[in-house]
DNA sequence: CTGAATCCATCGGGATACTG
DNA sequence: CAGTATCCCGATGGATTCAG
């Protein structure tokens, strides 16, 4: 049987930082990752829709973000060859169960926010 | 009636990215937030023992990410006027609500992870 | 044992300008 | 319309040293 469950890998350093949980945290943990998933939860927007949509975001990071949402096969990214190209993003299937536990911090989020901005304004 | 039930707040920039939830993935997105309440969520501990336990972590690291989750009320740093001194951390109440959502987002993370390297390693 | 202080490298991310 | 390229700055975080 399988004795290796518990410790798939050597885990050289990090310990628990290198764990699923914490890679999870640190990739959706930027500025724009988690606004572009929850819009692109709701449906598919064009690039300059998000760009429209999300207020402050550079071109640049818009990019950028769904670039790497697109590498690790969270979001789709379709081209139209038409003329003027439009460019269409949409959650993948798996993109989507990701909405899930976004939900529940979200949840958590709305409810205890404002506790925990009060436990900081408390320190002064 | 109240017809700003869409738009609570004016919302001058950044739209969704000053909304509670970005903010909370952000506020627990760094190298070492997610460890700590991880290990605290099990039970108190003391610095060094931390310090032992977070494979990789420096000091200054430690006691910065300790004094930032102080100061939002989610974790309770108690000082022993022994000789010497010892502390122990543990997790408020507040704190303890906030492992739920984290286990959903952990349960994500060991279901998906595997996904997400390969659509990554597909991309080469 | 439990930190604080300082120095320094890396990186995320904004502004701007250019392109197919 | 949908990007790319370059420059630049502030924040993050590691290494090291000092201290109660």
């Amino acid at each position: 049987m399988v004795l290796e469950h518990e410790l798939p890998r050597p885990v050289p350093s990090d310990e628990l930082a290198g764990c699923p949980v914490g890679k999870l945290m640190r990739r959706v943990g930027d500025k724009w990752t988690l606004v572009l998933i929850v819009l692109l939860g709701g449906r598919a927007h064009r690039y300059n829709e998000l760009h429209r949509s999300i207020e402050g975001i550079s071109r640049r990071m818009l990019t950028r973000t769904l670039r790497g949402l697109e590498a690790d096969g969270l979001v789709r990214r379709e081209v139209h060859p038409t003329l003027p190209p439009t460019v269409e993003y949409s959650l993948t299937p798996l993109g989507r169960t990701l909405l899930v536990p976004v939900s529940a911090m979200a949840e958590w989020a709305v409810l205890h926010d404002a506790e925990m901005t009060r436990a900081r304004a408390a320190q002064l």
